[in-house]
DNA sequence: GTAACTGCAAAATATTTGCATCCTT
DNA sequence: AAGGATGCAAATATTTTGCAGTTAC
């Protein structure tokens, strides 16, 4: 069941249980895709301060529940992570696409592509891969 | 000779020369990564009102000079394009590397990649791949 | 009861817009 | 001379910080 999740992973990252944080996690559960900061203050039925999401993003970020997405345009966007993303070390072949359209933002979870090949001396940690065009829906 | 290349950029997307455009042009040659909006107020020796960087900016990037880098903390940064970077068209093998230690931003041109294959339905217009880690300087 | 979290106010930053003036062509 | 570019002021928007009150455990 959906609430038994969320408390879980709450549980389970040592934060305690509030109801912005659940209602935040919630919302992104129940998205098929990223949100921005102002997506939560809008699409949410409820209503969260400013600050308080500001800093319960921060806090996912940190503990490995969310992770931020690039953009072309600089805007920044969250998304959940799977289970595979511990703090701080996320999993490398996650391609993230963008609507140009609709603007909605998918995780590719299932695409993987190769790594590219770093000149000598430079050293990865994390590779991201933006691909911005038509998403299925506005196809 | 830098100055003329310069002038040739400016002249050949019907900009008119001013000073400021010279100057800011000039810094993204001389420089070998990309800029933030704070690094040219600062870096440079002269003063630049902070709107004319926000417009010059906007402007380059409009005419295919420079383009903007998707980063994982979603700074704004901004690049030279290459001479195959036509308004709006950029091309596609380009690889981003931003170091986590000092912060610089490299344009990787002549590390390719292979696109990813994306799920049915998703047509992609651009790709952006940005690898952070360690650089060759701070290695 | 204590530590952690929230919400409000306010500060600090960042970005955009309008307009008068100055520069380029 | 005309259109475009700049610089200043000010309006907006975004993010951060401090702190008092509240809630979770």
């Amino acid at each position: 069941m959906m609430g038994i999740e969320i408390l879980s992973v709450l549980k389970k990252n040592n934060l305690s249980i509030t109801g912005s944080r659940k209602k935040i996690l919630e919302l992104f559960q129940h998205t098929d895709g990223a949100l921005a900061h102002a997506d939560i203050e809008k699409k949410s039925g409820e209503h969260f301060d400013r600050v308080t999401i500001y800093r319960t993003l921060q806090t996912f970020v940190e503990k490995g529940i969310l992770h931020t997405i690039p953009t072309a345009d600089n805007s920044v966007l969250y998304a959940l992570c799977k289970d595979d993303c511990s703090q701080g070390h996320h999993h490398d072949n996650h391609v993230h696409f963008i609507c140009d359209n609709c603007n909605t933002a998918y995780c590719l979870d299932n695409t993987d592509y190769a790594k590219p090949q770093l000149p000598k001396g430079f050293k990865q940690t994390r590779t991201d891969v933006i691909v911005s065009g038509i998403c299925i829906k506005c196809n």
